[in-house]
RNA sequence: GGGCGAAUAGCUCAGUUGGUUAGAGCGCCUGCCUUACACGCAGGAUGUCGGGGGUUCGAGUCCCUCUUCGCCCA
C-alpha cells in the first residue's frame, strides 16, 4: 500500500515494528490463501508441512525446516503457482501423554487414579489451552502458511481418516493381530515400532554362563550373553549344526542354575559359531530371535519379566523365578542372578562387550524386547509401490545419496506394529462381543459399534490407540479431507515438495510415500528435500537436553525475523548441516542482519534519489538512450534472474510426472540462490551502478535523469523480487516505496521476475562498462599500492587498441569519477616513470606518479607477473607440442588453448618490453 | 557386523557427463568515518584439493588402497 507521499525512510531498519505491521496485513488480505477453484486454471504448489508434536516449543531445527519451505512457498507463489503450504500439529501420542503423566506425577498421581475417560479429556484440555503456541510462534519467522487450513492429526475429520486407513488396509487383508516379541517401553507402559526403539552404542559387558549336562554333571556348554536376567526364561541352548565342538552335546538336556529346570541343547543356524562361545541360550519370550528360534522348534515361551519391567512368574513360567527374585526390578534382578550364578560357580567370567542397545525414543528408557499381543501392517505391499514410483522417476529424494538408504529400508521391510498400549490417541477401531459364547468374530469398523451384530449382546472396544505415526503417514490427503472427494483433495493432491530432516527418513517420508501410493494410487509429492541438522560449533546437534539451543525468537528480537531467516537460507548448501554458535549469537546472525542494513540503505538513497514522481516504462525507453552502466545493470540483472531460477528449479518434472535423468538432482541450492540475488544487489546494484550513476542522479532534471531513474527503479525493484522468498519483510516495506509499485499489491504475491534476454548474453555496452570497471579496478589498485592519499586526484592513462579505445571513450567520466582519476586515452603507452599494469584484451593502463613510483617495486611486480605467466605457457605450448593431445582433444579445446597462448605471448611480450623501460 | 557418505583457503562449503591460471561467504591483513551504509568502502594475502598407487594427451573430478571422521541399518 503506497503511501501517496513516501515519507523518508528511518535511517535504521526497525525489523520489529516492520514484521508486526506486513504480517498483519498479508494475512488479513488473503495472501498466503490458497484456492481449490484458482487451481482449475493456475498450476498448483503443495507443500504439507512436518506437523510438529502439539505441544513443542519452537527450536532452531524447526526456524530451518520452516524457513526453507517457506522459501519455496513464496518463490512459488510468486511465480504464479497457486501455492498451498498447509500447517498443522501432530497429536504426539506417547510424548503428549508423557507431559501430562508428568503434570500427574507432581501431584503423586498417575493416570490410572484418573481412569481412561477422565484423563484423555484432561490431556484434551491441556492440548487445547497450551497446544498449539509453536503455530504462533512460526508467524513470527514469516511463514506464510495457509492458517485457514490448519489441521491437527487428532482432529475429527482426521480421525475419520484414520479409521478409513485402518478398516481399508484390514478389507485389503493387511492389517493383523501377531502374537510376536515386540520392542516394549516398561516406562511408558507400550510397545514401540522398530523405528521407534532406537540403538544406542553401549560398552557392556558380555556374560559367560556354564550350565552342566543333565546326564553328566562333570560335563556342561558355556553360553553367552548380555542379559544374564533372562536366564529364569531360558528353554534352550542352541549351536550351530555346523559347529563340531558341540555336535556330541546336541538332543542332550542342561540344568539351569538357580531354577534349576532342564532344558535341551539343540542345533539351529541361527546360532554364530564366531560369537562368543558359540553356544546362545534361548528365551523366546524376551528376544525377538530367540521367539523366531522358539517357533521354529516348537519351544515353550515362559515369560519372566512384566510389562512394568519387573522379574516375576507372568506366563507359563511356573518353578522358574525363585521366590527371592520375584518382585526384583530387571536391573536389581541382574545384580542379584550374577551373584547367584557366581555362587553356584555358574559365572565362567565376564568380559567387556561393545553392543547397540535399543533406548524408547520417547522417554530414552532401555527397552525391554516382551512377547505380547499386537496389531500389525503387512509392509510388503506398500513398500513394492514405494519403490517402484521412485525407480520410475516420480519420486526423488534431494540429496539423492538419501535415495539409497530409502529403498535399502523399503527393501527389507518388516511389519509395522501399529499398536500402543497408551491411551492418547486414536483408539484401535476394533469391537469384541462380551458374550464368550458367542461366535462373533471380531468387527473391525468405520463407524463405532454399539452392540454385537450376532448376539445383539455388549461390546467392547478394543483398548489399545494407534501409533501417532499411523495418523501422521496420511497427512498429505487427510489434511485435504480425504477419504470424501473434496474440491481440495482434487485440486491439491499430489502435492509437490516433501521438506524435512533425514531423521525421518522411515518414520514418517517413506510411509507418507506408501500411503499415498496404497490409497491414492499416487506419490503423495514427486520430490523429498531432506535439509541438514542444527549443530554447534563442537558439531553436536542442538537439543534441549544438551542445553546448547538457540531460541530463533531471541534472534526475531535480536536481528529481525528476516537475519534469521537469512542464515537459514544463505547457510544452507544441499543436505549440510547448519553450524551456529550458540555462545556467540552475533557471530552467526550479524551476517544477516548486516545484509538487510546494506538492503535498507541501499533503498533509502536510491528512493531519495528517484523520488515519488511517476516514472517511464522501462519498455518505452529506446535502447540507445541507455548508457553503458544502464545496459550492463540490466544485463546483471538477467544474469540475477538466470542464476535465481537455475539455482532453485525446476519446480516439478517438466512433462508433470516423471523426471528426466537431466532434471532429476537439480534445483533446491537454496544458499546458491541466496547468494546470486545478494551478489546483484550489493556488489553489482550498489557497488558499481549505484556508484556510477550518483552524477547523473544528482542532475535536477532532464532526459538521462529520467533513464537513470526508471533503470534504477527497475534493477531494484527486480532485486526485492528475488530476495522476497529469502527476506520477504524488508523487501515488502521498501518495494511498497518504489513509486511504480501499484496501489493495494504486495510483493509477497507479485510476479517472479524473468530475463529480458534468456541467453544471458552481454549487450555491447555491458562490455563498454565491464571495461571501465577492469580500469577502476586497476587504477584504484595501484592507489593503494602507492599509498595515495584517498582523496587525492591522479593522472592515469588508459591505452587501448582502437576498437576498445571507442567503447571506453564514453566511460572516461564514469572511470574518472570511481576512481579519482584524470583518466586520458591513448594509442600509444606515453612510458615514463609510471606505475603500469596491463589489462584484459590489450589495454594497458599508465598511472604516472611524479615522483612517487618506486621503480625497483614495480620492476619486482613485472617479473613476478611474468615469470608466472612464462611458466604457464611453457606448460600450455608443451601441451599444444603434444601429438596426443591435439590429436586426442576435442578441436575447440585445442583450438581454444592455441588463442590463449597467443594472448599469453603477447602479454609476456608487452611485458618484457615494459621492463626494458623501466631499465631492467 | 553390513551399507552409505565426507575429507578442497583459518572456518563452513561450491566445484553438474574428466579439459581456462581451483572458487564463494565468513574470518584475517592494510588504508579510509569519501554528503546511503564503519552492520560500511577500497585494496590485499591464503590451498603439495587427506596419504599412496593406477587409468588418461590431460585427474580436485574416474578406479584401487590406506588413514581419519560422520550418518544409516542390524
Amino acid at each position: 500500500m503506497t503511501a501517496p507521499e513516501a515519507t523518508p525512510l528511518p535511517t535504521t531498519y526497525d525489523a520489529g515494528s516492520t514484521e508486526s505491521t506486513w504480517y498483519p496485513r498479508w494475512t488479513e488480505h488473503g495472501v498466503f490463501t490458497a484456492d481449490a477453484e484458482r487451481a482449475a486454471t493456475r498450476e498448483p504448489f503443495v507443500i504439507v508441512i512436518p506437523p510438529p508434536n502439539v505441544t513443542a516449543v519452537l527450536h532452531m531445527g524447526h526456524g530451518l525446516n520452516n524457513t526453507v519451505q517457506d522459501v519455496l512457498i513464496r518463490w512459488r507463489r510468486m511465480a504464479g503457482d497457486e501455492a498451498l503450504w498447509l500447517p498443522g500439529t501432530d497429536h504426539a501420542g506417547i510424548a503428549t501423554q508423557n507431559v501430562v503423566e508428568k503434570q500427574l506425577a507432581a501431584n503423586g498421581q498417575t493416570r490410572f487414579d484418573l481412569g481412561r475417560g477422565p484423563f484423555v479429556e484432561k490431556v484434551a484440555e491441556f492440548v487445547e489451552h497450551t497446544g498449539g503456541e509453536i503455530l504462533n510462534q512460526l508467524k513470527a519467522i514469516g511463514s506464510s502458511a495457509d492458517w485457514s487450513r490448519t489441521a491437527y492429526t487428532f482432529s475429527p475429520a482426521l480421525s475419520k481418516s484414520v479409521r478409513e486407513a485402518f478398516v481399508r488396509l484390514h478389507e485389503d487383508g493387511l492389517v493383523y493381530k501377531g502374537h510376536r516379541v515386540i520392542h516394549w517401553c516398561p516406562r511408558c507402559g507400550t510397545s514401540l515400532s522398530d523405528e521407534e526403539a532406537e540403538f544406542t552404542d553401549t560398552t557392556g559387558k558380555l556374560y559367560h554362563l556354564k550350565y552342566t549336562l543333565a546326564d553328566d554333571p562333570t560335563q556342561s556348554i558355556t553360553v553367552a550373553t548380555t542379559r544374564p536376567e533372562t536366564m529364569l526364561g531360558d528353554v534352550a541352548v542352541a549351536v550351530n549344526p555346523e559347529d563340531e565342538r558341540y555336535l556330541a552335546m546336541i538332543g542332550q538336556e542342561v540344568v539351569l542354575p538357580i531354577n534349576g529346570v532342564r532344558i535341551p541343547i539343540i542345533a539351529d543356524s541361527y546360532t554364530d559359531a564366531a560369537f562368543g562361545t558359540g553356544a546362545v541360550k534361548i528365551t523366546p519370550a524376551h528376544d525377538a530371535n530367540d521367539f523366531e528360534v522358539g517357533k521354529r522348534h516348537g519351544l515353550a515361551m515362559p515369560v519372566v519379566i512384566d510389562a512394568e519391567g519387573i522379574v516375576r512368574d507372568v506366563e507359563d513360567a511356573a518353578g522358574r523365578v525363585p521366590a527371592a527374585l520375584s518382585g526384583l526390578d530387571r536391573a536389581e534382578a541382574r545384580t542379584a542372578i550374577v551373584a547367584m550364578l557366581e555362587a553356584e560357580g555358574a559365572l565362567v567370567k565376564i568380559e567387556p562387550h561393545a553392543h547397540a542397545v535399543r533406548h524408547c525414543y520417547r522417554c530414552d528408557t532401555v527397552v525391554e524386547p516382551r512377547l505380547s499381543d499386537q496389531w500389525f501392517v503387512r509392509m510388503r505391499p506398500l513398500a513394492d509401490k514405494a519403490l517402484d514410483v521412485l525407480r520410475g522417476g516420480q519420486l526423488r529424494i534431494l540429496p539423492d545419496r538419501w535415495e539409497a538408504v530409502y529403498v535399502n529400508w523399503l527393501e527389507g521391510i518388516r511389519d509395522w506394529n501399529i499398536s500402543r498400549q497408551i491411551w492418547w490417541g486414536h483408539r484401535v477401531p476394533v469391537w469384541y462381543c462380551d458374550n464368550p459364547a458367542c461366535a462373533q468374530e471380531p468387527i473391525v469398523s468405520r463407524t463405532d459399534v454399539t452392540a454385537c451384530p450376532s448376539c445383539h449382546g455388549t461390546v467392547r472396544q478394543d483398548e489399545d490407540v494407534l501409533d501417532t505415526w499411523f495418523s501422521s503417514w496420511l497427512w498429505p490427503f487427510s489434511t485435504l479431507g480425504w477419504p470424501d472427494e473434496t474440491p481440495d483433495l482434487k485440486a491439491f493432491y499430489p502435492g509437490d515438495v516433501l521438506v524435512t530432516a533425514p531423521e525421518i527418513l522411515f518414520f514418517w517420508v517413506s510411509r507418507m510415500v506408501m500411503s499415498g501410493c496404497w490409497f491414492l494410487d499416487q506419490t503423495p509429492f514427486h520430490t523429498v528435500y531432506l535439509h541438514g541438522t542444527v549443530r554447534d560449533m563442537q558439531h553436536k546437534k542442538m537439543s534441549k537436553s544438551l542445553g546448547n539451543g538457540i531460541d530463533p525468537l531471541d534472534v526475531v528480537k535480536l536481528y529481525g525475523a528476516d537475519a534469521l531467516r537469512w542464515t537459514m537460507t544463505a547457510g544452507l548448501g544441499l543436505g549440510v548441516d547448519v553450524m551456529l554458535d550458540p555462545n556467540d549469537l552475533e557471530k552467526s546472525f550479524a551476517p544477516g542482519r548486516n545484509f538487510c542494513t546494506k538492503l535498507w540503505n541501499i533503498g533509502r538513497f536510491l528512493l531519495s534519489r528517484v523520488g515519488t514522481e511517476p516514472l517511464q516504462p522501462l519498455s518505452s525507453i529506446a535502447p540507445e538512450r541507455l548508457t553503458a552502466a544502464d545496459q550492463w545493470i540490466l544485463d546483471r540483472l538477467d544474469q540475477a534472474i538466470l542464476d535465481c531460477d537455475a539455482a532453485l528449479g525446476p519446480p516439478r518434472p517438466a512433462n508433470g510426472h516423471t523426471w528426466t535423468d537431466a532434471e532429476r538432482g537439480r534445483g533446491l541450492r537454496l544458499s546458491e540462490y541466496a547468494e546470486a540475488a545478494r551478489r546483484f544487489v550489493w556488489n553489482e546494484l550498489a557497488d558499481w551502478y549505484l556508484e556510477a550513476l550518483k552524477p547523473r542522479l544528482y542532475a535536477t532534471e532532464g532526459e538521462d535523469r529520467e533513464v537513470a531513474r526508471t533503470v534504477l527503479a527497475h534493477a531494484f525493484d527486480g532485486a526485492l523480487r528475488l530476495l522476497q522468498p529469502v527476506v520477504p519483510f524488508i523487501t515488502e516495506a521498501l518495494w511498497q516505496q518504489l513509486p511504480q509499485t501499484p496501489t493495494g499489491a504486495f510483493l509477497a504475491q507479485a510476479a517472479w521476475p524473468v530475463a529480458r534476454r534468456a541467453d544471458g548474453a552481454a549487450s555491447t555496452g555491458a562490455q563498454a562498462f565491464e571495461y571501465a570497471r577492469d580500469a577502476v579496478q586497476a587504477i584504484r589498485s595501484v592507489r593503494s599500492e602507492y599509498n595515495v592519499n584517498p582523496g587525492a586526484w591522479v593522472d592515469a592513462v588508459l591505452v587501448a587498441p582502437a576498437a576498445i579505445g571507442a567503447l571506453l571513450d564514453a566511460q572516461v567520466a564514469t572511470i574518472g569519477s570511481l576512481a579519482r582519476a584524470r583518466v586520458t586515452l591513448a594509442a600509444e603507452n606515453p612510458g615514463g616513470a609510471s606505475a603500469q599494469l596491463l589489462l584484459r584484451d590489450g589495454v594497458e593502463l599508465v598511472v604516472p606518479l611524479a615522483g612517487m613510483v618506486d621503480l625497483e617495486k614495480e620492476k619486482q611486480r613485472l617479473q613476478v607477473e611474468l615469470d608466472q605467466l612464462e611458466t604457464q605457457l611453457q606448460a600450455l605450448d608443451g601441451r599444444l607440442a603434444n601429438e596426443k593431445f591435439v590429436s586426442k582433444a576435442p578441436p575447440a579445446l585445442v583450438e581454444a588453448e592455441r588463442a590463449k597462448a597467443e594472448d599469453w605471448r603477447s602479454r609476456c611480450a608487452l611485458m618484457r618490453a615494459k621492463l626494458g623501460t623501466l631499465g631492467a
